[in-house]
RNA sequence: GGCGGCGUAGCCAAGUGGCUAAGGCAGUGGUCUGCAAAACCAUUAUUCAGCGGUUCGACUCCGCUCGCCGCCUCCA
């Protein structure tokens, strides 16, 4: 099977080509760094997360390269809000990024270039871009111009006529075109600046791109990402910057993820319904996070809810549970000479796991889909234990420990299972209940006072117990090894 | 207005023209239990927004209508 990739520059599900056999070379637009990210960034993080892991899983090689764009107009604007540089703003918004994509469990890419790293490269393809006369020095900025580049709008799907007719751009008396966009700005007074050949200034955001990822992975290259509202304009400024300085193509496949929304409406900043990653972290484990993302397919709309994350969080404790079961479960207890109580739906079901898995994901890593044959395998591995006698027998044993620790690796891929099953459904627990009122010690004491009215055969008290313990939302739970009790989810 | 996407059970969500429309959450019945809970078993869409068309055959392709969303300005 080959994997198959939407690409949004031909707007068809295509099978995977690389340049050099077997190596992909990527490049992700990252964050601007100016504030807490939110889970829309997390979303972007997540996602080419989990391609780069699943690629690397398919055996390829990846290059993995996701910038920081750490000078810009909001940064400036911020820092002078806050009283600091915008170098040191853009510095410490890295810092908190790196602890958020740190608690989620997201892989470090293998390069993260910074803008202001990279001037002189940027410079160097506006001087070639200007020599070649596709752009122009306008007072103290340079622009620009998208006339010069015939395949302008191909990758939104636009064409200029119509673009120039609904305009919704400032005018700007320097540019020549309304739709000629900034490669350097002059800087104004106060602002960070550096020096070029045309006078001291800053970059454009898009030149950042093109710069950065001609400097580590070629003037030709494998795979783009980023989120869907970076297609026009950035990603397509990008193409017209590259192709025309370089005289070659630039990218492969263009890889554009959906939005977190809310209520349906995208999440951002200028509405105000936004969610920061700690947000979240703060009531939710993490892999509870990546769960939900991964519920849906990485170009849907992932809409957000608390009672969505709530569903994703009783969806990964089934998943949890199975393997605590099973990882419970003794290899010593099994004899040689028992026959299998296995049937052979449930042995197809669980022994097809990763072929299953792999196509799912091979088509364009439909992780929503991979995800339900977690579920239906998690499913067949259960009833196997459920139907397994004291003395079972050990191929049996062995066959369902195999099970789960291929659901474990294949989990892994998106970063789930990745805890001790037993520490992680504690956690949880312990979670729910530090949102709640009652003390442990009080919890335990009464469970003793119960048990001992349930060895009196006092149903009637040992119901009260449970009643009240039930109206602080905890629940009971009577097994051969003693009560245990979980948290209820209000 | 231009371009793009979406509309599948109470909710979420797969489904790359053809075997019984995955799976999760919630619900209901059963097994288990003193009764519960968990787990397991069973069950929940004659139907895929609506209407036409292509086809031997369409949730899947085409057209129109309705509804929702995104991009066209910074944006993951």
């Amino acid at each position: 099977m080959t994997i198959r990739i939407y690409n949004t520059l031909s707007g068809k599900r295509e099978p995977l080509k690389t340049l050099e056999p077997g190596h992909i070379k990527l490049y992700v637009c990252g964050i601007t760094s100016y504030d807490y990210c939110h889970i829309g960034h997390a979303r972007s993080a997540l996602a080419f997360d989990m391609i780069v892991r699943y690629l690397r899983y398919r055996d390829y090689k990846v290059t993995y390269v996701r910038n920081f764009t750490d000078i810009d107009d909001k940064i400036i604007a911020r820092a002078k809000e806050q009283n600091c540089s915008s170098d040191e703003l853009a510095k410490r918004f890295i810092d908190e990024f790196y602890i958020d994509m740190d608690k989620l469990g997201i892989d470090r890419p293998d390069i993260e270039p910074k803008a202001t790293d990279h001037i002189a490269e940027m410079t160097e393809i506006i001087g070639e871009l200007i020599d070649k006369g596709i752009a122009y020095q306008a007072g103290n900025d340079v622009y620009y111009v998208v006339d010069r580049f015939p395949e302008y709008g191909k990758l939104s799907g636009r064409n200029l006529e119509e673009m120039k007719a609904g305009a919704r751009i400032a005018v700007n008396e320097q540019k020549h075109n309304p739709m000629d966009f900034v490669l350097w700005k002059g800087s104004k007074p106060g602002e960070p600046t550096w020096d070029s050949p045309w006078g001291p200034g800053r970059p454009g955001w898009h030149i950042e791109c093109s710069a950065m990822s001609r400097k580590y992975l070629g003037t030709t290259f494998d795979m783009h990402g980023g989120g869907k509202d970076l297609i026009f304009p950035h990603h397509e400024n990008e193409i017209a910057q590259s192709e025309a300085a370089n005289g070659k193509p630039f990218v492969t496949t263009w890889v554009h993820h959906g939005f977190v929304t809310i209520r349906d409406e995208k999440m951002s900043k200028s509405l105000g319904n936004f969610l920061t990653i700690r947000d979240i972290l703060f009531h939710y484990h993490p892999e509870i996070l990546r769960f939900f993302v991964f519920s849906t397919q990485y170009r849907n709309p992932l809409d957000f809810s608390e009672s969505a994350m709530q569903d994703a969080a009783s969806g990964l404790e089934r998943l949890y549970k199975c393997v605590a079961g099973v990882e419970d479960l003794d290899p010593d207890s099994g004899v040689e000479e028992a026959q299998t109580v296995l049937i052979d739906g449930d042995k197809i079901k669980i022994g097809s796991m990763e072929e299953r898995f792999q196509n799912a994901m091979d088509n364009d890593f439909n992780t929503a889909q991979a995800q339900g044959i977690f579920f239906d395998s998690v499913k067949a591995i259960n009833r196997s234990v459920k139907n397994l006698p004291t003395t079972p027998a050990r191929t049996d044993i062995v066959f369902l420990k195999s099970g789960v620790t291929t659901l474990k690796k294949l989990a892994d891929i998106m970063g789930l299972l990745r805890e001790d099953a037993r520490d992680f459904l504690t956690a949880i627990k312990q979670q729910l209940l530090s949102e709640i009122t009652i003390d442990e010690t009080v919890i335990n004491t009464m469970i003793a006072e119960r048990n001992q009215c349930r060895i009196d055969k006092n149903w009637v008290r040992s119901d009260e117990i449970r009643d009240e313990l039930l109206a602080n939302n905890i629940e009971l739970k009577d097994g051969p090894t003693g009560t245990e009790w979980t948290v209820k989810k209000s």
